[in-house]
RNA sequence: GCCGCCUUAGCUCAGUUGGUUAGAGCGCUAGAUUGUGGAUCUAGAGGUCCCCGGUUCAACUCUGGGAGGCGGUACCA
């Protein structure tokens, strides 16, 4: 092979953002996909799978922010030369669907889905460029009793996945509310729309920077350790006093203040509501920091959020913050037919939240590999593809080797298999009509305790021979040992 | 986007004040063990020292730029 082709070869490598997903991890992440769906499907949602792909302009371009207009989305052109992109989140291709089978669909509509979202933006520590989200949407109710039953399938959803109450919180506030807030704050009009962004965001960042980093956010801006300078939102002291005084008094405190009318009721009932139904504060719980997506939302918006703590390898404390969020989008679908359609939503990251359970302490259950059934003479082939077949009919995960090496690499790939035990028939056993059956579980176990080469080729550990006849019999219960 | 750190074997990392054949541990392959995963010993394979330019007799090392990774921060539909 010349140089330049040498030289010309792939690098085998990952793209940016991008990650495989390994046999245990799909494990984990199936269970948890069934557990969603079970709770998602006894609240009444019904499935509904759209396309990775849309056209980029049924997609929409949420991306108002003044700082990136068309950043985070991924697109390229179809042969027509019309536009296509990736998905990057689920609500979009909803409100798609909606908008053209508005006539067929039962009102109010009531939909789940889960599957793969992409954004074309930086990866950052547990943040990639393709990941899970699992929706429930609700489509044509305006009643708050929609956005709140979205809040108990949320509780009910982190306890199912084994998050304890308490462990958890469903914080809820209203976009009604900050709009309160904002008018309060003399903050109306055009000229104020950044303004009422920084602010937004400051708000948002309470629980992070507290009042003190908020503050600065509303003043001057505020320099971070890395450096970074962050502008404020230049607002005067009293501007900033009305704000902070909004984050330290409780939501109910505002019902007299005109302002804050609209925000405050649609809150108070759907906490009434949630109460009635047993949800109390220490699960789902007003809280004016909520902010969340800061242009399409129009009413009661929420998130998730896991409360507890976690050690990581290097004894740090990581908090996990919030694992889903949604709220109240009454405008999504009207950019389809101009007419206004109420909806509500709560989606969960399901990458996210599985990362968070599995550093809960979710024993790792090494789960068992196949049975491997040795080829010791090459001649013999359909004899032990039959065994093979013979334990696979009988329900057992098993292999015949299929490589070329001797009989210690066959061993070493069961145990890298994490096989539960290997079947050896030599010319020994089949004379005998025997298969001898190599517990790898037990046989570890022994080896532990053997240092001398020479007891443990004599002691030759957790190995047993038995008829033919009784080798399916023989590894069902094996199996069944090692499992219980 | 902004700030900081990093990039040498499959993995984790040494190393060279710029000098000719770049190292270790683990892992991998094989042998000691004619049919047995562990342990021990032995041997072997495996590297454009991230990329491109500059300085130099000489660059993996110095320098400029770039890419990628990590960590903050910003943004997050």
């Amino acid at each position: 092979m010349s140089k330049a082709n040498t030289n010309s070869r792939p690098e085998a490598r990952l793209a940016k953002g991008f990650r495989d997903i390994e046999a245990p991890e799909l494990k984990a992440l199936a269970d948890m996909t069934g557990k969603i769906r079970e709770v998602y499907e006894r609240y009444g949602f019904d499935a509904l799978e759209t396309p990775a792909i849309e056209y980029t302009d049924a997609l929409g371009k949420f991306l108002p922010d003044q700082d990136r207009p068309n950043a985070g989305v991924f697109s390229f052109q179809d042969e027509d030369e019309q536009w296509m992109s990736l998905r990057y989140d689920l609500t979009a291709p909803l409100a798609r669907y909606v908008a053209q089978n508005y006539q067929s669909l039962p009102k109010p509509f009531r939909r789940y889905a889960f599957g793969n979202v992409y954004r074309n933006e930086k990866p950052g520590p547990g943040r990639f460029r393709q990941f899970m989200q699992f929706d429930a949407d609700t489509v044509g109710a305006e009643g708050i009793a929609a956005d709140a039953e979205l809040c108990m399938l949320a509780a009910d959803t982190l306890e199912a996945l084994g998050v304890k109450r308490g462990d958890y919180r469903i914080k809820v506030s209203s976009r009604k509310l900050l709009d309160g807030l904002l008018s309060a704050a003399g903050l109306e009009g055009e000229d104020n729309a950044g303004r009422r962004l920084t602010v937004l965001r400051a708000v948002d960042k309470l629980d992070r920077l507290g009042i003190e980093g908020v503050s600065q956010l509303l003043g001057k801006g505020r320099k971070d350790e890395s450096g970074d300078f962050t502008k404020g939102a230049d607002l005067t002291p009293a501007q900033t006093m009305e704000v902070i005084g909004f984050l330290e008094r409780p939501i109910a405190e505002n019902a007299n203040n005109p302002a804050f009318q609209a925000g405050v009721d649609d809150l108070l009932k759907l906490q009434e509501i949630c109460a009635a139904a047993g949800y109390e504060d220490n699960r789902i719980r007003l809280d004016q920091t909520v902010v969340r997506g800061l242009e399409y939302y129009t009413g009661p918006v929420f998130e998730a959020e896991l409360t507890f703590e976690v050690k990581d390898e290097d004894g740090k404390p990581v908090r996990f913050g919030s694992v889903g969020g949604g709220g109240r989008y009454d405008d999504l679908v009207a950019r389809f037919t101009g007419e206004k359609v109420p909806a509500t939503g709560f989606s969960i990251g399901v990458s996210r939240l599985q990362a968070a359970l599995s550093l809960i302490g979710e024993k790792k259950v090494e789960t068992l590999g196949p049975v491997v059934i040795l080829v010791m003479d090459k001649g013999e082939i359909a004899t032990y593809q039959k065994m093979t077949q013979a334990l696979r009919n009988a329900g057992i995960r098993a292999e015949m080797y299929l490589g070329s090496s001797g009989m210690k690499a066959q061993m070493k790939y069961a145990d890298k298999r994490n096989s539960p035990c290997v079947i050896i028939q030599g010319s020994d056993e089949r004379a005998k009509g025997e298969v001898t059956i190599k517990d790898l579980i037990e046989g570890a176990k022994a080896a532990a305790a053997i240092k001398d080469n020479k007891e443990w080729k004599e002691a030759r550990p957790a190995q047993f021979s038995v008829s033919e006849n009784h080798l399916v019999q023989e590894v069902h219960n094996l199996i069944k040992r090692h499992q219980g």
